[in-house]
DNA sequence: CGCCGAGTTGAACTGAATCAAGAAACGTGG
DNA sequence: CCACGTTTCTTGATTCAGTTCAACTCGGCG
């Protein structure tokens, strides 16, 4: 049996027979995305969902304006996709691209179909992970609503501490709707808060 | 065989059996809502989907500044709930309140559940709202990252038509992340470039 | 060594918030 | 159905958080 991680996050979720995850294993795809290079960019159709082996992804779009927003980053561990593309069957606008060397684990989205009959549990799984996307939605509107930026960094660094450092600036500042200078000023600010 | 408005909903969006719909309309409630009454308040369940039948419903929260926050509206035709207390069955934070006198449909959560044995689109049908409610929860986060005050008021009106009308403006304004003040100005500046 | 992109800093600017005061609309009780 | 009080909306003056634009610093890499 193939020792992915995805396999011990299965396991921990979904409390699935290690043969049915097994199989699971073997139907997929192993894949490796080098640094700065796409693993989805505007115009395919998105087809799995993605499971950070290792690495660092980040997924964006750009607007009229042409401006850059990041809307999700995902580290080891980390399920990502276009749920809008995979469900609907529609051309996505998300670049899906690699900030280090990557290994996802791609789940086709079919595999759930069939995997549905055999075992409820996974098909609530499925289910399971929609709502908690919901949730991180909820969550970003509404602190996009009523933080200011220097609040909504020190709740991205305090949520993923680790990624502040593994992500540039101009993505973070980027994530939390400011400009890579207002982000310059607002680390300051708690530089020198934090030095008295 | 009851004439809901849910009922042609349903049957124009799920091609279901008319004795399944039946069955449904049979096993909920309809409730009267009255203006500015609450259908759901803070540290409840949300145990219900709501089919809004007549009527306009709206949901918001208060932030930890004791600032509220629109999130929603649903008028008419319109689906309403709290995911997240409905799936992870927990105390919601969320208000739904009756903006007029409103009829609703409740689909008690379950009933999904039940039915999904018996017929496959039911249960698709979730997952399908699931989606959409992904989807605008998206496209929400980015028209505050990336739109002005009067691009975002401009988009409310282009996508809620009639809902401006009825809806007092503070609420709009709190569900556009902006103050009542800026509102009223946007509105001034756009009457008078009309006028023009 | 010298270039180049990322990050920082400064100064001027601006969209929206705040505070305050007046006008209009609303519903409640007489 | 009107009168009154309350809330909602508007308008103005001022302030402020964050943007913009431009110049500078720094660290990595060919």
């Amino acid at each position: 049996m193939k020792h992915f991680k995805i396999t011990s996050f299965l396991t921990a979720n979904l409390d699935l027979d290690a043969d049915l995850i097994e199989k699971m294993a073997l139907n997929c795809n192993t894949l490796e995305v080098k640094k700065n290079s796409y693993l989805i960019e505007p115009g395919q159709t998105c087809k799995h969902i993605f499971f950070v082996e290792s690495g660092l992804l980040r997924q964006y779009t750009i607007d009229a304006k042409g401006k850059e927003h990041n809307l999700n980053f995902a580290p080891e561990n980390w399920l990502i996709t276009d749920r809008n593309s995979l469900f609907f069957n529609e051309p996505t606008h998300m670049f899906i691209q690699a900030l280090e060397d990557t290994t996802v684990f791609a789940l086709n989205d079919d595999f759930f179909d069939e995997i549905k009959s055999q075992d409820y549990k996974f098909s609530s799984f499925n289910t399971l992970l929609l709502h908690k996307h919901i949730n991180r939605l909820q969550q970003r509107i509404i602190s996009l609503l009523s933080w200011s930026a220097e609040e909504r960094y020190l709740d991205f660094i305090k949520t993923y501490p680790d990624l502040t450092m593994r992500i540039p600036q101009t993505m973070i500042s980027s994530y939390l709707g400011i400009t890579p200078e207002s982000l310059s000023r607002v680390r300051k600010e708690l530089a020198q808060k934090h030095k008295k």
